[in-house]
DNA sequence: CTCGAATCTGAACGGCCAGTCAACTCCGCC
DNA sequence: GGCGGAGTTGACTGGCCGTTCAGATTCGAG
């Protein structure tokens, strides 16, 4: 039995990455059942089988890929002993396509499927809420620790601060994701540093020319 | 023949105007031909008469809301004098249902389901680059104004300002359309100013309290 | 008034897909 | 070895909606 459940729960979750997986590439509007049915090797039958509807699959699919990005960022940043690489860190994370030796789903096209989900189902936008404020609370720690150690000042609030360098983040982010030509990733890492530099209060290291 | 070609005009702009609010209040997913054609009180044929697929009429209702915007925008900062007053005014059009007074669409809402089309449509993609590019040269624009005014002082590159503070307020807006409970309008609009005057250097008038 | 083009209508078509279901397989257990 | 339930299949259905189309209506020009 213990088996039983267990073996339901990995197919559980094998649809759950499965659901992201397509949402990613196909758009939410453009994935279908049998999409994600054919992506885990299963009858489209079988995913309404374990989900309710499809809506309510897809709901749960966008707030699981957003845990594993947010369980990454915690578990890296929790080893560092430095706020100021923990700040570089989270940043080099949150850029989109920054890092391609990651295996990366791109996480902040779903986030932005997120946004329009949210906008019309109430539990949807619940689930956004509670993501974005443990989001920001990250950003937040990592200042409260710098100051605790020393690396920064004391200054404004840290849970103000979070929400200015998340929003700012967002921002960029979305821009990057949409290839703007005229905002690369690195251009992008470099202006999150610089301002988090000034609103925190830390020296930039100079340029590396 | 030139009333023809401006009552041709009419029809297809009501018919814009017509999809972008029901684009807005339903969601750009759930828009259904039928609806923008009940919208305008004509028969869903016509719709297709005028735009030769729902897909093209979606683009090009989303672009000419945001024109919209864009225009009542630098409209207002024309007729303004003071670099501080235009910031002010970009602000407040800027933070979502800050202003009831007017009739709003919330312009935001159509913004984001830009950002989904654009991550799969080429030619949206490339609309978008343009609004965006616009937003954050009006932003530059108002800042260099206030420099040769000598509101502002001088300092860090106009243009990679403009980009800062155009992504804050990208990302706050979001969670301000989400109706987050921690972000009010007025919180954000605060923010905002904040930011700006510690990034431009300008100072901030000591709090109305 | 007449003709023709532009505008407009709404019924009908056709494809698509979420969700259902009856049947089949697999496997643990008595 | 056979019983039963969980897991799985894939064909089918029912509704939905973009698009088409054959004709009605409007209107300006001659």
């Amino acid at each position: 039995m213990a088996r039983n459940r267990q073996a339901t729960k990995d197919r559980h979750q094998e649809i759950l990455e499965a659901a992201a997986r397509v949402i990613t590439d196909r758009g939410l509007a453009d994935t279908r059942i049998s999409d994600i049915a054919e992506q885990c090797g299963v009858s489209p039958g079988l995913i309404l089988y374990y989900f309710e509807s499809k809506d309510r699959l897809l709901v749960e699919a966008l707030t699981f890929a957003n845990d594993q990005f947010y369980l990454r960022l915690s578990r890296e940043l929790r080893r560092m002993q430095s706020a100021r690489k923990q700040l570089e860190r989270l940043v080099e994370l949150s850029v989109p396509g920054l890092l391609a030796e990651f295996e990366r789903l791109d996480e902040w096209a779903l986030w932005i499927e997120i946004w329009v989900l949210a906008l019309r189902d109430p539990s949807m936008a619940k689930e956004r809420e509670v993501l974005d404020r443990r989001w920001r609370q990250s950003i937040a720690d990592v200042i409260r620790h710098g100051r605790s150690t020393g690396e920064f000042p004391e200054g404004d609030d840290a849970d103000e601060l979070g929400l200015e360098l998340g929003a700012l983040i967002d921002g960029l982010a979305v821009q990057v994701l949409m290839n703007d030509s005229t905002l690369s990733a690195v251009r992008m890492q470099r202006v999150c540093m610089e301002v988090a530099a000034k609103l925190i209060g830390f020296a930039m290291e100079p340029a590396p020319a």
